[in-house]
DNA sequence: TTGAAAGCGCTAACAC
DNA sequence: GTGTTAGCGCTTTCAA
């Protein structure tokens, strides 16, 4: 982890510049009861004049105004919102894996890009995929009083959790279907996507097909799993465990997996990858070992650099700002107080061939 | 945008799936006043067990621990940080450009790991590089009362900005310094890396060198492009104006831009693409119209997938997670109460030679 | 070991 | 138009 260095050489100094003139006892914030005071007004007409309430003169608007400016006055949202008896904050939280998973980040451009519209706040956090971390952002953010939850769920009984948000505080849950509880959920058709993406490499001679995915506690993942030994199974093929490799959670993860696949006796001659990192590990060895023309390989979501490996990455495109756009305007709903039964709303995936996925087994 | 949609047929329901037990009046929450209550005690006392404080019989905090679960009781931090008149709200803003860049992915993802350590956590939200969105989040941020700001500046004059934050709440700039202000920045050595970069080209025999950027009111970009005049100078190479190309924020801005420069009459020979988008669309374009291995491209920003390109690309490599963690461990400095001037943190990138760097110029 | 009272910064109802 | 009173959920005195 970079540091930042307390000795004096690494940095620049930059105390010549000069600075703005500031508020010599600026320690305490203003309060609304100093702003009343400097504009010669009760503290109700401040309230009225900050929260642009009818029946307040011109002039004394202008007071309160100047006051307000003068003290750099800023309302205290949680006071405000104490003293209204409101349950709504205009924030949500977003509980994903980790921002730096280029899926999981257009998950949250989708969901602020709803939010903003609303003029609501987004918080977010990662699980980093455990539940115990989880279920203790999930208090954290319930007890600064957001008005709902997205979240990719981790692995594990969400009972715990639906339990910690009781019946008020709706929760959309993206990319992954929570385990043990009925709830909104927006995800792909993941086993329709494997199931695809299987036929494809299937349709092009290969019979030794490898599996990249990751923890199969994952609804996500077990779909995957499934829907490519549905394929396999009715093309008459008998899986084989030892061409699935699970627990792949990073690149590395995946680097080792496909080493071992291809380390077989009788190596796969195709690869589907079902994650995106899945992928990036899969495509690193083919390229190392010089297979990468040789060995076929489908992966699952669209990456911003998909077109301009070689050969370019064939996936089954999902729609991850969708999915956190359409979860964000469910959760609206649910907070805007829709009452019906939990849905699913199911997302297709489309295959996209680009080159990888195209490569024929070897005859 | 996806939407979430009203018509049935989209979505399984799921009303069948067995629900979890829950109370029928849920509507409030349950405040410490039920809890004292429910638990014959008064709420003082709760507020003892609740906190961890000490001098409550075994059997008082039996009552309440009962209590609290029964109601499934969460404390409101709001009103517990108001009563205590505290301005510690153990939160952090970030404010940065877009998520679903990876460099700013992995500039929260740095920050998070050091708040993480702390307990603290991270509000992130979108600028999209426009100052008056900038200026309104920090706003809605400070009125929700976080301890202290993480901010990718927008390009502009951030004395208002400044002026919000007042003299006591912290903030610690990344990847670019603001304009018009002194504060804590971490900052890439922007100026030597782009030296660098062009250097390296020059030493290819490169005489013809475009240069791809971003809003050059912006330090970092401005710091890019000097840093690439420079150079070119100490070659004896007059920069040419045609050759530069600011303002390139996503991959197609960088698709065009490298398309006017391919199309001069007297076109670059190589390119710095100074941005991790920028090198995205330099390298789709050259693909096109393959040139991928004639013409050489110096990219900045290492990518997940730079290693797997065709060629591969070489890199000025930031570190943009250790920039959050820097920022981060200064902005807990700050707020801690250290009281110096503002310094700026300069990180160095390096050049990681993978292939396209490394076309030499037609002799 | 426990509780009553006051008040954090603000808004709500009602007065004036 | 404007001010007064009460109280949101909690913590702090301080007393019992």
């Amino acid at each position: 982890m970079l540091v930042w260095p307390t000795s004096a050489h690494h940095w620049r100094c930059e105390a010549d510049r000069e600075e703005i003139t500031m508020a010599k006892d600026d320690r305490r914030r203003a309060t609304m009861r100093d702003v009343a005071h400097r504009a010669g007004v009760s503290i109700k007409t401040v309230s009225r004049v900050v929260n642009g309430e009818p029946n307040v003169a011109e002039a004394t608007i202008a007071k309160v105004r100047e006051a307000t400016e003068a003290l750099r006055y800023l309302p205290d949202a949680a006071a405000a919102n104490l003293a209204r008896g409101v349950r709504d904050t205009r924030s949500i939280a977003l509980l994903i894996s980790a921002m730096d998973n280029p899926f999981y980040a257009s998950i949250f451009r989708g969901v602020e890009e709803v939010a903003t519209l609303r003029g609501v706040v987004v918080f977010a956090a990662s699980t980093h995929m455990d539940l115990a971390k989880e279920a203790a952002l999930v208090a954290a953010f319930m007890s600064r009083r957001v008005d709902g939850f997205v979240v990719v769920p981790a692995p594990g009984d969400h009972r715990g959790v639906a339990d910690l948000l009781g019946t008020h505080l709706p929760c959309v849950y993206v990319d992954c279907a929570p385990e043990g509880i009925a709830a909104d959920v927006v995800t792909a058709d993941n086993r329709a996507a494997a199931r695809t993406a299987t036929r494809h490499l299937l349709a092009g001679g290969h019979r030794r097909i490898g599996f990249l995915g990751d923890d199969a506690q994952l609804s996500t993942a077990a779909d995957r799993l499934a829907g490519y030994r549905d394929e396999l199974g009715r093309a008459g093929i008998v899986p084989a465990d030892e061409l699935v490799e699970l627990g792949v959670l990073v690149a590395s993860d995946a680097e080792a997996g496909t080493a071992r696949l291809l380390g077989l006796d009788d190596p796969p001659t195709a690869l589907f990858a079902s994650r995106n990192m899945a992928a990036i590990g899969a495509m690193r060895i083919l390229k190392q070992r010089g297979l990468s023309h040789r060995v076929a390989l489908v992966g699952m979501d669209e990456m911003d650099m998909s077109d301009l490996v070689d050969p370019a990455l064939s996936v089954m495109a999902q729609d991850p700002r969708g999915f956190g756009s359409a979860a964000a305007q469910r959760l609206f709903q649910r907070i805007d107080g829709l009452d019906e039964a939990p849905a699913t709303l199911i997302v297709p995936a489309r295959l996209i061939e680009r080159g990888s996925g195209e490569i024929r087994a070897p005859s």
